[in-house]
DNA sequence: GTCTATACAGGGATAGAC
DNA sequence: GTCTATCCCTGTATAGAC
């Protein structure tokens, strides 16, 4: 996530990612950010008109990226309960592979600046929402609100994720008991 | 939470926790504890050693009494359904007493804080714990890490509160229904 | 125990030369 | 586009009187 590191722009953007995911907010400053980048701080400005500008960006990014990669590997003509697990899999994958990326997803959801911004892709949101209706036409998923079910879809996997990216090393079985346990909460 | 307001110690701790909870870990200066609590910066150097100490203490408490009113709400003479849905309710309502003291929680969760400190009560690990182990020894719950289960009682819980806080309105059987959702995750 | 006053550092942001 | 220099403000923390 926020690989390409070929224009001035995106190297301050993954600069400021990686501090916050170090350190969080406060200790992503414009000094830090320049020192950093290799940037003088005054350049910061010629890119983005404030830091808080700086750090939205970022998360808009960033969930476009998570999103286009959870695309990529589902294949919308599986079985409802494979398209269960590929989306799992898909968001459990993408944040894997990159760390920081997350960290800063769960700090920013977790700051202010959060406060105007949606929290999920929309595109995201309709892909959950397609495999929602199609499962209780199906007659497979209880008929429960949409903010209900993926109360037992996405804060099971975040779980996971953080103790997965704190160190702790998940086994195969485990990542398939999670996603029929989440399934089980879904089914009738 | 944190409602004996008769010390100045404690009336300074509200203040922080409320502040935080407002805007964030960046709005709650020494400037404004002070004037929230209509004292003077210097005299709250007088209660804690330093900021973070106060955020620090704020957070153990909040913990604390957290886990106390859960064990008001719990029956350990109950089955063990029952037992589950008392846990699940008991922090339910602990939080959705307190909105400031709850988002409090979560950012104090996700700030570099929060590094060095338990997430959650230890009495209160131990209590789900109780609950998992007589309920794999039953049969009735399914053979898996303590924490794959976990994952599926709290984040989703939260989940739901932080919805409810913001404003959402749960129907009564929407909070059963999860309640079920969650016991299905976990049973064979 | 609480206040006033202040030291000191570090923060975001801008001006203007190159 | 980038740098240097700098402004101005705000933040934490301390000193010392009451």
């Amino acid at each position: 996530m926020l690989n390409d590191l070929s224009t001035t722009r995106n190297r301050i953007m993954r600069a400021a990612l990686d501090l916050v995911a170090e350190d969080g907010f406060a200790a992503a400053t414009t000094a830090a950010i320049a020192r950093k980048t290799g940037l003088a701080e005054g350049t910061l400005y010629r890119h983005f008109p404030s830091k808080d500008e700086l750090f939205v960006a970022v998360y808009r990014q960033l969930k476009q990226e998570v999103f286009e990669s959870i695309q990529a590997e589902t294949r919308p003509d599986a079985s409802l309960r494979d398209r269960f697990g590929q989306l799992w899999l898909g968001v459990w994958n993408a944040y894997l592979s990159d760390a920081a990326a997350f960290t800063y997803g769960q700090r920013f959801g977790e700051s202010p600046l959060a406060g105007s911004e949606g929290v999920a892709h929309e595109g995201f949101y309709r892909h959950v929402a397609a495999l929602m209706s199609d499962g209780k036409q199906a007659g497979l998923i209880k008929p429960l609100p949409a903010n209900v079910l993926r109360a037992f879809f996405f804060p099971p996997l975040i779980s996971m994720l953080k103790q997965a990216l704190a160190g702790h090393d998940w086994a195969a079985s485990d990542i398939e008991a999670a996603i029929d346990a989440a399934w089980d909460s879904w089914t009738l």
